[in-house]
DNA sequence: CGGGATCCCAGATGATACTG
DNA sequence: CAGTATCATCTGGGATCCCG
């Protein structure tokens, strides 16, 4: 995935076709607010105005355009409910749950290591 | 981690203070590049130059910027070897190998639904 | 209420040149 | 070779207003 190295034999042009569309995958959702968002939603199914509630210094314009992101890759599902006002909800596919799974372990991660980068960081800050 | 909710007790400082570090952390990690060295690292020593090279469309700056914060977080150890030309080679710690195997699964989870999004991705796109 | 469109600025990033 | 500094550029992202 991380690798530029091909041959220039043909049946390597499938390999990177996919390889560019996995990095582009990649870049899509490797970014803070991505993450926050799937992070944020778990097994619930919230709002718009909860989801900007739960995420902590999200802007309006942020979280629509990660949720569009989402959506078009096919990792939150949005149902809109004809009322008025409009009620919009958005909840994990299958697909987002399972990158779900890769966040919560990466939070983990955080947590575990916080002392230590907290130390790592003073040490280095002189 | 992505809640924002305390009461106002003095037991809840220590609580928002490691949140709002867990937060500043996953800002500085959560991030395409950042995870891109992560990945192209692995179990491997590399030097600067061969990062580079491993890491399709990275400049120059953003290398070193990424590689200096993840010093900074004590995820990577760099040593200088005082040849001529010098010799810089960095490798993970601890704390970057446990961030790797969560990085590790977010790419098998890429590739894994690589064809789910590619799908998706044709449905949004009309 | 959800969200699109617009304006605008700070900060991210690239290109280039210079140093030990 | 690795790293820093500078400059130019461009994009991310906030603020705001309007619409269904």
């Amino acid at each position: 995935m991380v690798t530029k190295q091909f041959s220039g034999s043909p049946e390597d042009a499938d390999l990177r076709r996919a390889d560019s569309l996995a990095r582009e995958i990649f870049s899509d959702v490797a970014n803070k607010w991505a993450l926050l968002i799937i992070e944020a939603m778990g097994e619930h199914t919230l709002r718009f105005s909860e989801l900007r509630n739960e995420i902590e210094g999200i802007s309006h314009k942020m979280l629509t355009q990660n949720l569009r992101m989402l959506e078009r890759n096919g990792l939150v599902d949005r149902t809109v409910h004809p009322t008025v006002p409009p009620r919009v909800e958005y909840a994990l596919t299958e697909a987002g749950r399972g990158l779900r799974r890769t966040v919560d372990s990466m939070c983990d991660w955080t947590h575990q290591y916080l002392g230590d980068i907290e130390d790592s960081r003073r040490r280095f800050d002189t």
